[in-house]
DNA sequence: GTTACCACTGAACATCTGTTCAGTGGATTG
DNA sequence: CAATCCACTGAACAGATGTTCAGTGGTAAC
């Protein structure tokens, strides 16, 4: 992290008091704009939660193994032979996928079963995929 | 860019044959369970490009940005300056979301104006918001 | 109890991502 | 045209991400 220091720059400092912002400098940035925007813009907090979300969506494998899910319950073994990876990474990905409340999971003999937590999510997949296709 | 060259292929290929699939071993996994759902796992290619997609979307300082511009059009000086980011790290940003069609640009003048591409990103942004409120 | 299987975990490694810094190109102003 | 501003770009670096490998814990079958 860590400012920029004191290297003689002019536009990213010192934002934090609404009343003399954006470097005090009302010529560099068109501060009517910036006020009017600044308040709407997302929480840092809520900009994180939200970006960790989309980043469980944001693999190809992760994607696939949903993929499966919709379809059915599906166990790790199955998972893994299904979209073709070993188990351990299933196992990996799966617990991202947990993380963020995307899949559910019961455990039934030696075996662990997974499946979409949500048809919430499946909507969200048909709205991007519709977006995908223009 | 640049994808994935042909450095590596063990576990994108060979998709097709359901008759000897998964090790050839159904002691393993459930053959029936797996035959049942392989079809319906989504293609390597489209994987990809809703992951790309996803990915655009996975970073709170790109979400942040585009929280501001569904408030208005806004120069890169005034998004930076409305989301407390450098010009230059913004300017790499909004290429990432131009690359997914995630906004819209316009030059006048000197500044080039930025927007939501469309509507659409805000019913998914909505959608996922409620997701996390739960 | 012993063995085998399924799933999870941690460490190590290669790769991808995002920021900063320095420099370039387009457009307006004097 | 010289100076200035705005935005974009490439290189370099730090940090995050995903896979593999080896090992652990729980459960069922012998």
């Amino acid at each position: 992290m860590a400012n920029s220091r004191s290297t003689e720059n002019s536009t990213i400092q010192a934002v934090d008091a609404p009343s003399c912002d954006v470097s005090c400098d009302e010529s560099l940035v068109h501060l009517d704009n910036v006020r009017q925007v600044q308040p709407e813009v997302l929480s840092t907090e809520k900009a994180q939660r939200m970006a960790e979300f989309f980043s469980a969506l944001s693999d190809p494998h992760r994607l696939k193994l949903l993929s499966a899910l919709a379809q059915q319950e599906l166990c790790v073994c199955d998972l893994a032979a299904a979209v073709k990876m070993g188990e351990s990474a299933v196992s990996h990905q799966l617990r991202v996928l947990r993380s963020q409340r995307l899949v559910t999971y019961r455990r039934q003999g030696r075996n662990v079963y997974y499946g979409l937590a949500d048809d919430h999510i499946m909507s969200l997949y048909r709205e991007v995929a519709e977006h995908l296709d223009e």
